[in-house]
DNA sequence: TAAGAAATGTTATATTATAACATTAGGAGT
DNA sequence: ACTCCTAATGTTATAATATAACATTTCTTA
Protein backbone atom coordinates (compact mmCIF):
# COMPACT_ATOMS: atom_id res chain seq x y z
CA UNK A 1 0.00 0.00 0.00
CA UNK A 2 1.41 3.48 -0.90
CA UNK A 3 1.79 6.74 1.35
CA UNK A 4 -1.06 8.78 1.48
CA UNK A 5 -1.18 12.22 2.09
CA UNK A 6 -1.97 13.81 5.60
CA UNK A 7 -1.66 10.27 7.20
CA UNK A 8 1.34 9.69 9.60
CA UNK A 9 4.23 7.00 9.47
CA UNK A 10 2.59 5.66 12.83
CA UNK A 11 -0.99 5.23 10.87
CA UNK A 12 0.82 3.84 8.21
CA UNK A 13 2.58 0.98 9.71
CA UNK A 14 -1.07 0.17 11.13
CA UNK A 15 -3.09 0.32 8.37
CA UNK A 16 -0.44 -1.45 6.41
CA UNK A 17 -0.78 -4.17 9.09
CA UNK A 18 -4.59 -3.84 8.21
CA UNK A 19 -4.71 -4.24 4.68
CA UNK A 20 -2.72 -7.24 4.48
CA UNK A 21 -4.64 -8.78 7.31
CA UNK A 22 -7.59 -8.02 5.44
CA UNK A 23 -7.01 -9.44 2.19
CA UNK A 24 -5.43 -12.44 3.85
CA UNK A 25 -8.09 -13.14 6.25
CA UNK A 26 -10.70 -12.00 3.25
CA UNK A 27 -12.09 -9.07 5.28
CA UNK A 28 -13.43 -5.61 4.12
CA UNK A 29 -11.73 -3.01 4.66
CA UNK A 30 -14.29 -0.61 4.10
CA UNK A 31 -14.37 3.22 4.74
CA UNK A 32 -15.94 2.96 8.13
CA UNK A 33 -13.27 0.58 9.37
CA UNK A 34 -10.38 2.11 7.46
CA UNK A 35 -10.80 5.70 8.85
CA UNK A 36 -11.71 4.52 12.34
CA UNK A 37 -8.74 3.00 12.75
CA UNK A 38 -6.66 5.56 11.23
CA UNK A 39 -8.63 8.34 14.39
CA UNK A 40 -7.11 5.21 16.84
CA UNK A 41 -3.77 4.82 15.71
CA UNK A 42 -3.44 8.63 15.58
CA UNK A 43 -3.79 8.95 19.10
CA UNK A 44 -1.90 8.23 21.95
CA UNK A 45 -4.03 8.58 24.50
CA UNK A 46 -7.32 6.14 24.33
CA UNK A 47 -9.99 8.00 22.67
CA UNK A 48 -13.99 7.56 24.07
CA UNK A 49 -16.80 6.37 21.15
CA UNK A 50 -18.11 9.32 20.78
CA UNK A 51 -14.64 10.94 20.19
CA UNK A 52 -14.12 8.89 17.47
CA UNK A 53 -17.38 9.35 16.48
CA UNK A 54 -16.70 12.98 16.27
CA UNK A 55 -13.71 12.93 14.14
CA UNK A 56 -14.81 9.85 12.21
CA UNK A 57 -17.77 13.30 11.23
CA UNK A 58 -14.72 14.98 9.84
CA UNK A 59 -13.86 12.78 6.69
CA UNK A 60 -17.44 10.69 6.52
CA UNK A 61 -20.56 12.62 6.30
CA UNK A 62 -22.75 13.11 9.62
CA UNK A 63 -22.09 9.52 10.83
CA UNK A 64 -24.45 7.71 13.69
CA UNK A 65 -23.42 5.78 16.51
CA UNK A 66 -23.52 2.48 15.67
CA UNK A 67 -21.16 3.07 12.72
CA UNK A 68 -17.85 3.91 15.17
CA UNK A 69 -18.89 1.02 17.41
CA UNK A 70 -18.99 -1.77 14.61
CA UNK A 71 -15.92 -0.78 13.62
CA UNK A 72 -14.67 -0.50 17.13
CA UNK A 73 -15.94 -4.05 17.57
CA UNK A 74 -14.45 -5.26 14.14
CA UNK A 75 -11.09 -4.28 15.06
CA UNK A 76 -11.16 -5.22 18.71
CA UNK A 77 -12.27 -8.90 17.65
CA UNK A 78 -9.30 -8.47 15.32
CA UNK A 79 -6.69 -8.02 18.18
CA UNK A 80 -5.98 -4.30 16.35
CA UNK A 81 -6.96 -2.37 18.96
CA UNK A 82 -7.53 -2.56 22.65
CA UNK A 83 -10.34 -1.58 25.11
CA UNK A 84 -9.79 0.24 28.21
CA UNK A 85 -12.25 -0.67 30.61
CA UNK A 86 -11.66 1.58 33.30
CA UNK A 87 -11.72 4.51 30.63
CA UNK A 88 -14.26 3.25 28.39
CA UNK A 89 -12.00 3.92 25.30
CA UNK A 90 -9.98 2.67 22.54
CA UNK A 91 -6.16 2.00 21.87
CA UNK A 92 -4.11 1.06 19.34
CA UNK A 93 -2.28 -2.43 20.06
CA UNK A 94 1.46 -2.25 18.90
CA UNK A 95 2.04 -6.03 18.88
CA UNK A 96 3.13 -7.37 15.70
CA UNK A 97 1.36 -10.30 16.39
CA UNK A 98 -2.28 -10.80 17.63
CA UNK A 99 -2.22 -11.55 21.57
CA UNK A 100 -4.30 -12.76 24.09
CA UNK A 101 -3.04 -11.19 27.42
CA UNK A 102 -3.62 -7.40 27.35
CA UNK A 103 -1.68 -5.20 29.86
CA UNK A 104 -1.19 -1.64 30.39
CA UNK A 105 -0.04 0.82 32.83
CA UNK A 106 -2.08 3.79 32.94
CA UNK A 107 -1.22 7.18 34.37
CA UNK A 108 -3.93 8.88 36.32
CA UNK A 109 -2.31 12.09 36.64
CA UNK A 110 -2.09 12.83 33.02
CA UNK A 111 -4.00 9.98 31.28
CA UNK A 112 -1.21 8.00 29.36
CA UNK A 113 -1.61 4.63 28.17
CA UNK A 114 1.25 2.40 27.69
CA UNK A 115 0.46 -1.03 26.64
CA UNK A 116 3.51 -3.69 28.37
CA UNK A 117 3.91 -6.77 26.71
CA UNK A 118 4.77 -8.54 29.78
CA UNK A 119 4.07 -12.60 28.45
CA UNK A 120 6.03 -13.73 31.17
CA UNK A 121 3.39 -13.42 33.97
CA UNK A 122 1.03 -15.09 32.69
CA UNK A 123 2.41 -17.99 33.80
CA UNK A 124 1.74 -16.86 36.93
CA UNK A 125 -1.35 -16.29 36.23
CA UNK A 126 -2.05 -19.76 34.63
CA UNK A 127 -0.37 -21.28 37.56
CA UNK A 128 -2.67 -20.02 40.23
CA UNK A 129 -5.54 -20.31 37.76
CA UNK A 130 -5.20 -24.04 37.45
CA UNK A 131 -4.75 -24.56 40.89
CA UNK A 132 -8.51 -23.55 41.62
CA UNK A 133 -9.30 -25.52 38.35
CA UNK A 134 -10.02 -22.40 36.04
CA UNK A 135 -8.91 -22.92 32.74
CA UNK A 136 -7.96 -19.29 31.83
CA UNK A 137 -8.40 -17.72 28.07
CA UNK A 138 -7.63 -14.57 27.68
CA UNK A 139 -6.29 -11.80 30.81
CA UNK A 140 -6.36 -8.10 31.15
CA UNK A 141 -4.40 -5.85 33.89
CA UNK A 142 -4.37 -2.36 34.52
CA UNK A 143 -1.56 -1.08 36.55
CA UNK A 144 -2.51 2.04 37.79
CA UNK A 145 0.50 4.79 38.70
CA UNK A 146 2.10 7.53 38.10
CA UNK A 147 4.43 7.43 34.62
CA UNK A 148 8.14 8.81 34.48
CA UNK A 149 6.83 12.24 32.58
CA UNK A 150 4.45 13.27 35.39
CA UNK A 151 7.35 12.46 38.07
CA UNK A 152 9.34 15.19 36.94
CA UNK A 153 6.07 17.46 37.47
CA UNK B 1 -23.42 -5.91 66.52
CA UNK B 2 -26.71 -8.43 66.49
CA UNK B 3 -27.81 -10.93 64.56
CA UNK B 4 -30.30 -9.39 62.24
CA UNK B 5 -33.40 -11.28 61.69
CA UNK B 6 -33.58 -12.21 57.32
CA UNK B 7 -29.54 -11.61 57.02
CA UNK B 8 -27.07 -14.33 55.68
CA UNK B 9 -24.56 -15.28 58.01
CA UNK B 10 -22.68 -13.76 54.91
CA UNK B 11 -24.21 -10.51 55.12
CA UNK B 12 -23.61 -10.26 58.69
CA UNK B 13 -19.85 -11.18 58.14
CA UNK B 14 -19.65 -8.16 56.18
CA UNK B 15 -22.04 -5.81 57.89
CA UNK B 16 -20.50 -6.45 61.14
CA UNK B 17 -16.95 -5.86 59.72
CA UNK B 18 -18.70 -2.10 57.70
CA UNK B 19 -20.13 -1.94 61.47
CA UNK B 20 -16.78 -1.93 62.94
CA UNK B 21 -15.19 0.19 59.99
CA UNK B 22 -17.65 3.08 60.33
CA UNK B 23 -17.17 3.32 64.19
CA UNK B 24 -13.47 3.39 64.18
CA UNK B 25 -13.05 6.17 61.28
CA UNK B 26 -16.25 8.03 62.02
CA UNK B 27 -17.75 7.42 58.63
CA UNK B 28 -21.85 6.72 59.20
CA UNK B 29 -23.37 3.83 58.58
CA UNK B 30 -26.89 5.41 57.17
CA UNK B 31 -29.60 3.31 55.80
CA UNK B 32 -28.96 3.29 52.01
CA UNK B 33 -25.34 2.67 52.78
CA UNK B 34 -26.02 -0.56 55.05
CA UNK B 35 -28.87 -1.80 52.42
CA UNK B 36 -26.67 -1.62 49.07
CA UNK B 37 -23.88 -3.48 51.72
CA UNK B 38 -25.92 -6.14 52.08
CA UNK B 39 -27.60 -6.45 48.72
CA UNK B 40 -24.22 -7.00 47.01
CA UNK B 41 -22.92 -9.02 50.29
CA UNK B 42 -25.89 -11.56 49.53
CA UNK B 43 -25.01 -12.31 45.86
CA UNK B 44 -21.98 -14.30 44.74
CA UNK B 45 -22.53 -12.70 41.11
CA UNK B 46 -21.87 -9.50 40.64
CA UNK B 47 -24.60 -7.16 40.84
CA UNK B 48 -25.23 -3.53 37.88
CA UNK B 49 -26.09 -0.81 39.42
CA UNK B 50 -29.57 -0.91 38.22
CA UNK B 51 -30.21 -4.33 39.68
CA UNK B 52 -28.62 -2.97 43.08
CA UNK B 53 -31.40 0.14 42.43
CA UNK B 54 -34.16 -2.21 41.64
CA UNK B 55 -33.50 -4.41 45.22
CA UNK B 56 -33.18 -1.13 47.13
CA UNK B 57 -36.38 -0.49 45.82
CA UNK B 58 -37.87 -3.41 48.04
CA UNK B 59 -36.63 -2.30 51.47
CA UNK B 60 -36.46 1.91 50.76
CA UNK B 61 -39.27 4.16 49.53
CA UNK B 62 -38.82 4.50 45.46
CA UNK B 63 -34.98 5.08 45.46
CA UNK B 64 -33.20 7.02 42.57
CA UNK B 65 -30.26 6.17 40.89
CA UNK B 66 -27.63 8.62 42.90
CA UNK B 67 -29.08 7.05 46.29
CA UNK B 68 -27.10 3.60 44.78
CA UNK B 69 -24.45 5.24 43.34
CA UNK B 70 -23.43 7.10 46.15
CA UNK B 71 -23.20 4.13 48.44
CA UNK B 72 -21.82 2.21 46.04
CA UNK B 73 -19.30 4.63 45.07
CA UNK B 74 -18.60 4.92 49.37
CA UNK B 75 -18.08 1.20 49.93
CA UNK B 76 -15.73 1.12 46.70
CA UNK B 77 -13.75 3.59 48.25
CA UNK B 78 -13.28 1.83 51.78
CA UNK B 79 -12.41 -1.59 49.88
CA UNK B 80 -15.92 -3.33 50.83
CA UNK B 81 -16.66 -3.91 47.30
CA UNK B 82 -14.74 -4.11 43.87
CA UNK B 83 -16.60 -2.54 40.37
CA UNK B 84 -15.97 -5.42 38.15
CA UNK B 85 -14.88 -3.38 34.72
CA UNK B 86 -15.94 -6.11 31.84
CA UNK B 87 -18.83 -6.15 33.42
CA UNK B 88 -20.14 -3.25 34.88
CA UNK B 89 -21.10 -4.87 38.20
CA UNK B 90 -20.24 -4.74 41.75
CA UNK B 91 -19.08 -7.56 43.99
CA UNK B 92 -18.22 -7.65 47.58
CA UNK B 93 -14.56 -8.24 48.80
CA UNK B 94 -13.85 -11.08 51.16
CA UNK B 95 -10.20 -10.05 52.38
CA UNK B 96 -9.94 -9.63 55.58
CA UNK B 97 -7.99 -6.37 55.60
CA UNK B 98 -8.27 -3.76 52.49
CA UNK B 99 -5.93 -4.21 49.94
CA UNK B 100 -5.03 -2.42 46.30
CA UNK B 101 -4.52 -4.89 43.76
CA UNK B 102 -7.58 -6.40 42.75
CA UNK B 103 -7.41 -9.79 40.45
CA UNK B 104 -10.70 -11.82 39.73
CA UNK B 105 -11.37 -15.01 37.76
CA UNK B 106 -14.19 -14.36 34.95
CA UNK B 107 -16.37 -17.48 33.96
CA UNK B 108 -17.32 -16.14 30.72
CA UNK B 109 -20.04 -19.56 30.47
CA UNK B 110 -21.78 -18.53 33.36
CA UNK B 111 -20.55 -15.44 34.47
CA UNK B 112 -19.47 -16.66 38.32
CA UNK B 113 -16.45 -14.03 39.36
CA UNK B 114 -14.24 -15.14 42.01
CA UNK B 115 -11.39 -12.89 43.85
CA UNK B 116 -7.96 -14.59 43.64
CA UNK B 117 -5.69 -12.75 46.21
CA UNK B 118 -2.42 -13.62 44.39
CA UNK B 119 -0.37 -11.13 46.48
CA UNK B 120 2.58 -12.11 44.76
CA UNK B 121 2.40 -11.66 41.05
CA UNK B 122 2.42 -7.54 42.54
CA UNK B 123 5.88 -7.83 42.50
CA UNK B 124 6.54 -9.13 39.15
CA UNK B 125 4.31 -6.31 38.11
CA UNK B 126 6.33 -3.28 40.42
CA UNK B 127 9.68 -4.59 39.05
CA UNK B 128 8.52 -4.45 35.37
CA UNK B 129 6.63 -0.99 35.63
CA UNK B 130 10.09 -0.07 37.36
CA UNK B 131 12.12 -0.77 34.89
CA UNK B 132 10.27 1.74 32.77
CA UNK B 133 10.07 4.10 35.60
CA UNK B 134 6.23 3.63 36.12
CA UNK B 135 5.20 4.31 39.66
CA UNK B 136 2.47 1.63 39.89
CA UNK B 137 -0.21 2.54 42.88
CA UNK B 138 -2.49 -0.03 42.46
CA UNK B 139 -3.42 -2.83 40.19
CA UNK B 140 -6.80 -4.53 38.40
CA UNK B 141 -6.16 -8.02 36.98
CA UNK B 142 -9.13 -9.76 34.75
CA UNK B 143 -8.83 -13.34 33.98
CA UNK B 144 -11.36 -14.76 31.63
CA UNK B 145 -12.33 -18.27 30.96
CA UNK B 146 -13.99 -21.03 32.21
CA UNK B 147 -14.76 -22.56 35.80
CA UNK B 148 -14.83 -26.05 37.02
CA UNK B 149 -18.17 -26.25 37.15
CA UNK B 150 -18.65 -25.28 33.61
CA UNK B 151 -16.09 -28.07 32.68
CA UNK B 152 -18.18 -30.64 33.65
CA UNK B 153 -21.13 -29.62 31.89
C1' DT C 1 -27.05 -10.51 -14.27
C1' DA C 2 -29.30 -12.60 -10.40
C1' DA C 3 -29.09 -14.25 -5.79
C1' DG C 4 -27.23 -14.38 -1.24
C1' DA C 5 -24.39 -12.63 2.31
C1' DA C 6 -22.15 -8.98 4.59
C1' DA C 7 -21.76 -4.35 5.72
C1' DT C 8 -23.65 0.03 6.26
C1' DG C 9 -27.33 3.73 6.98
C1' DT C 10 -30.88 5.20 9.90
C1' DT C 11 -34.03 5.66 13.69
C1' DA C 12 -34.91 4.76 18.05
C1' DT C 13 -33.91 3.30 22.52
C1' DA C 14 -31.39 0.80 26.23
C1' DT C 15 -27.94 1.02 29.76
C1' DT C 16 -24.82 3.19 32.84
C1' DA C 17 -23.60 7.21 35.38
C1' DT C 18 -23.48 12.07 37.07
C1' DA C 19 -24.68 17.28 37.67
C1' DA C 20 -27.19 20.41 40.27
C1' DC C 21 -29.76 21.96 43.89
C1' DA C 22 -33.22 21.46 47.69
C1' DT C 23 -33.90 19.08 52.02
C1' DT C 24 -32.84 16.41 55.97
C1' DA C 25 -30.09 14.41 59.60
C1' DG C 26 -26.17 14.28 62.71
C1' DG C 27 -22.46 16.30 65.53
C1' DA C 28 -19.98 20.25 68.08
C1' DG C 29 -20.23 23.91 70.85
C1' DT C 30 -22.91 27.11 73.68
C1' DA D 1 -32.44 22.58 74.16
C1' DC D 2 -30.75 25.81 70.61
C1' DT D 3 -27.66 27.25 66.86
C1' DC D 4 -24.47 26.46 63.50
C1' DC D 5 -22.16 23.69 60.40
C1' DT D 6 -21.27 19.78 57.70
C1' DA D 7 -22.32 15.46 55.62
C1' DA D 8 -25.59 12.78 53.56
C1' DT D 9 -29.69 12.15 51.23
C1' DG D 10 -33.84 13.25 48.14
C1' DT D 11 -35.13 14.79 43.75
C1' DT D 12 -35.12 16.21 39.01
C1' DA D 13 -32.92 16.23 35.02
C1' DT D 14 -29.53 14.95 31.86
C1' DA D 15 -24.95 13.20 30.34
C1' DA D 16 -22.27 9.44 28.51
C1' DT D 17 -21.91 4.95 26.67
C1' DA D 18 -23.81 1.32 23.93
C1' DT D 19 -27.14 -1.58 21.25
C1' DA D 20 -31.68 -3.25 18.86
C1' DA D 21 -34.14 -3.33 14.78
C1' DC D 22 -34.89 -2.84 10.17
C1' DA D 23 -34.13 -0.62 5.53
C1' DT D 24 -30.63 -0.05 2.06
C1' DT D 25 -26.41 -0.68 -0.21
C1' DT D 26 -22.30 -3.17 -1.58
C1' DC D 27 -19.67 -7.16 -2.45
C1' DT D 28 -19.09 -11.92 -3.97
C1' DT D 29 -19.91 -15.66 -6.59
C1' DA D 30 -22.29 -18.43 -9.41
ZN1 LIG E 1 -1.81 -5.21 22.11
ZN1 LIG F 1 1.55 10.95 33.54
ZN1 LIG G 1 -11.04 -7.70 47.60
ZN1 LIG H 1 -18.74 -21.17 34.87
Amino acid sequence: MNMRKNDTPQQNGIVDQACIFCVENKERLTRPRLEVLKIIAANTKPLGAYEILERLGKVIDSPKPPTAYRAIEFWQKKGFIHRIRSLNAYVICHAVHRHKGEQFMICDDCGVVTETHIYDFSESLKNRAEDNTFIPSSWYVEIHGQCAQCQTN
